[in-house]
DNA sequence: GGCCTTTTGTCAGCGGGCTGACAGACATCA
DNA sequence: TGATGTCTGTCAGCCCGCTGACAAAAGGCC
């Protein structure tokens, strides 16, 4: 029932990944754009590298949809910006040569409807955050999709600043940091370093995500 | 630029309406639910007639990702419930079959993908709604999608109840009643009967929809 | 070490939108 | 025709979260 802002996409995108062994790969520096919304060709592409961000703008407003990982399998024909955070490699695939390569490989017929629902999924979970959930639930829904080995009191890391973060969970860099400092005040969460913090109280923050 | 809610989806789905000429015809009553989040079989189906409302559910919130209209194709498989406004009649068909019969006809190896695309953009739309826009804006692109015959001073059609409606747009019926009353006194818009609406400034109802 | 930029914390003020409550309008049916 | 249930309009009260402003802290770079 719960769900968790962003989740890292489930890759049994082994074989999805080798498609792409023999096409363009193409390296991004940090901030560079892999592309926006008026960009015309779609593309399929395999992150094999880095972080990319993708986001919706609106005016000077910036929602992040999803965090792409290495090995991540996404499209570019949603309405929306990819850049990269960190230096990254991607293979680019157009999406016709791609649909046809598919249909080469008849099990493959499947790879884009995958991925499509994969993120498709990821926006009815974001739907599902912004229409029923306020900014603290939002929040604790985050720190805790952040734990990559379960612990008592897990660390996370936190590889985003603020105000990305607060891009991601839907609410302005003040009303976030300042909630932070209130989950610390109350003895959940740890501020170890800019990056690091541990999560004191998992069965709380579960309790607060709910609802 | 304009994101209007639950835009009828655009049907270039002849071809994809004969796939189901021969498969199960279900008919449903008022209020009957044709499926649910734990629904396992997932499906896809063509809507003859009448009218579905595709919503989510938390707690006793409820928020409406799309209405369908006869002649659009959806799945099963979003994490929803699907539930008929009218008496309806929908052709259903497991998502393997569908997917064998795709095969068959290479052709309409893209429908699927077609109608995850659409719902696709449909989320994205809402997401953008959500997390940009303020309750006036979006009841502003509402009753300018609810045009159906351009006009000086289009009439449209309120099928739905002011809760309804509300729960459409994300937010309250008090909210969206007020809101509406607002806008007959600035004359903005006209109300004839409880379905019968007049819009009587749609550039000025634009802009209050563009930010 | 010192300078400059980016990031973070904090506060006051305000407003959008939710809630609960109630009355009026409308529909349906006996 | 009246009785009952549903739908709609409206108001007061409240609180979440946004904005703008400023200071402190942390990082880069020479």
């Amino acid at each position: 029932m719960t769900a968790p802002i962003s989740p890292h996409q489930q890759h049994s995108n082994q074989q999805l990944a080798s498609l792409f062994d023999d096409c363009h790969c193409r390296r991004l520096v940090s901030n560079e754009l892999l592309s926006y919304p008026q960009d015309m060709d779609d593309c399929v592409f395999y992150l094999r590298r880095g972080r990319l961000r993708v986001y919706l703008c609106y005016g000077d407003k910036l929602f992040t949809l999803t965090i792409l990982q290495a090995g991540d399998v996404y499209s570019t024909h949603t309405r929306a910006f990819i850049e990269a955070l960190e230096p990254s490699e991607v293979n680019v695939m157009d999406l016709n040569n791609f649909s046809q390569r598919a249909l080469a490989h008849p099990l493959l017929t499947g790879a884009v409807t995958r991925v499509l629902s994969q993120t498709l999924s990821g926006c009815i979970d974001t739907i599902e955050n912004l229409a029923f959930r306020d900014v603290r639930a939002r929040l604790a829904s985050y720190l805790l999709a952040q734990v990559s080995q379960p612990a008592e009191q897990p660390l996370i890391n936190m590889q985003l600043t603020t105000e990305q973060t607060a891009q991601l969970i839907g609410t302005s860099r003040q009303t976030l940091s300042s909630l932070l400092s209130e989950l610390q005040r109350q003895g959940l969460v740890q501020k170890l370093s800019r990056q690091q913090w541990r999560l004191c109280d998992c069965s709380q923050l579960s309790q607060m995500a709910a609802l």
